[in-house]
DNA sequence: TCTGGGGTCCTAGGACCC
DNA sequence: TCTGGGGTCCTAGGACCC
């Protein structure tokens, strides 16, 4: 008899926030906005504490909506360093509650607890448990969704927050679902919501009424199946699945648009130090570079190309960079942000047929190495090329 | 309100080969 | 001379998520 599967999905409670809350007591009860101070131009809120959100302010908003909104608020632009190592203190915790935690971002993931009750408890007993000890090691809340497919877990953890617990039992997947406003349909955003209703369906229940196929016509054919399965409860999606090739970008928003050739050239090449800092230390590498270019009235344009060789050093994925914008960029329009990214990466592990490039390349490809190690280890000593000094 | 930065996945079309 | 169908690789843009 196969062992009925049990999920958990656990989300840690406005998370940027509460860790500034921690860190600086005098802020807890207060509201916290972390992703710009006032005066940023062009900044947009990463998290809000729920004091914040009181007011209104939420994530994804402009900073300077949120300064109207929320005038006395506590506005901090934030520590990534100190988010990222927190969040590695909390999922080492998951590990000792499953051995298939599948981290979904810095401050979520889904833990397999199929199987586990005999040793541990009962799934909720041991959710409890786990939250309580989340608490006393971090002192941060977290919500769990506990179910019996990984959509409907994640969709329960959202049911109740902060610091929620909500279980829905087996064969009340599909009465969970249908009781939600059509907005708790994770995987649809604002496009797919407005197409869904403007084709004239209110409720979940209007599109669980409808055959797959019906949906398919609708809304194409992945989308229509995705529907079919989300109103459902989604059994179809697989724990652990890998994604084999990623990719890897950095982009830049400038507070000022640019048209100076100059200074676009420099961000360019951060950007390009960046990108090849991160797939050193990811020891990984890739043969198609892409650009990124939004004007300054919003639209925004990509280009990218494919070479037979993997990119190597800075300056190598700057020339390739700077040719690729010359083609694309309209000469003279502003620039509000400019990215550079790597796609199609893939594990340097197995590559054998070293000797692609000459020995001058291999030299300075060793260079930078040796320097970006040095950057990892001491965050003191900053080794850049001249150029981006000159500003 | 005036819209960050890091990603993933999907679609549709073109080039090329057999 | 006109032209089918499948497969693979690549590109650009869009939707979505945290």
């Amino acid at each position: 008899m196969a062992l009925e599967k049990v999920y958990f999905h656990v989300d840690l409670d406005a998370f940027f926030a509460s860790v500034e809350q921690k860190v600086h007591p005098e802020w807890k009860g207060k509201p916290v906005i972390v992703g710009g101070l006032p005066g940023d131009r062009r900044a947009v809120v990463s998290t809000a504490s729920y004091e914040a959100r009181a007011y209104g302010v939420h994530s994804a908003m402009p900073l300077v909506t949120a300064v109207k909104l929320c005038p006395n608020g506590i506005y901090t632009r934030g520590n990534m360093r100190l988010y990222q190592e927190t969040s590695e203190q909390v999922m080492e915790i998951f590990t000792r509650y499953s051995p298939e935690v599948l981290q979904m971002s810095v401050d979520e993931a889904f833990l397999d607890m199929t199987g586990t009750e005999r040793l541990l408890g009962k799934p909720v007993d041991v959710a409890k448990k786990l939250k309580a000890e989340v608490f006393e090691k971090t002192g941060l809340t977290v919500s769990v969704g506990v179910a019996g497919t990984m959509y409907v877990s994640k969709i329960a953890s959202g049911y109740k927050k902060p610091d929620g617990l909500t279980f829905v039992p087996h064969g009340d997947e599909e009465k969970f679902m249908l009781s939600l406003p059509l907005e708790k349909l994770w995987g649809a955003g604002d496009k797919t919501l407005s197409h869904i209703r403007s084709a004239g369906l209110k409720t979940m229940a209007d599109i669980y009424e409808k055959s797959e196929s019906l949906l398919q016509v609708m809304f194409g054919s992945s989308m229509g199946t995705f529907l079919y399965e989300a109103v459902r409860g989604n059994k179809g999606m697989i724990f652990g699945e890998e994604a084999k090739n990623h990719s890897l970008s950095s982009e830049t928003t400038c507070d000022f648009d640019l048209t100076d050739i100059f200074a676009i050239e420099t961000v360019l090449m951060e950007l390009c130090e960046n990108v090849i800092f991160r797939m050193h230390r990811q020891n990984c590498r890739s043969r198609t570079v892409v650009i990124k270019i939004r004007y300054g009235d919003f639209t925004t344009v990509s280009a990218r190309e494919t070479s037979e060789w993997s990119v190597n050093t800075v300056d190598d994925l700057f020339e390739r960079a700077k040719r690729i914008f010359e083609k694309k960029y309209e000469s003279g329009r502003g620039i509000r942000l400019l990215g550079v990214g790597l796609s199609n990466v893939e594990s340097k592990e197995e590559m054998t047929q070293g000797s692609l490039f000459d020995f001058g390349e291999e030299k300075k490809t060793k260079v930078e190495e040796a320097v970006f190690k040095l950057n990892d280890k001491h965050s003191e000593i900053i080794v850049h090329k001249a150029r981006t000094l000159l500003k």
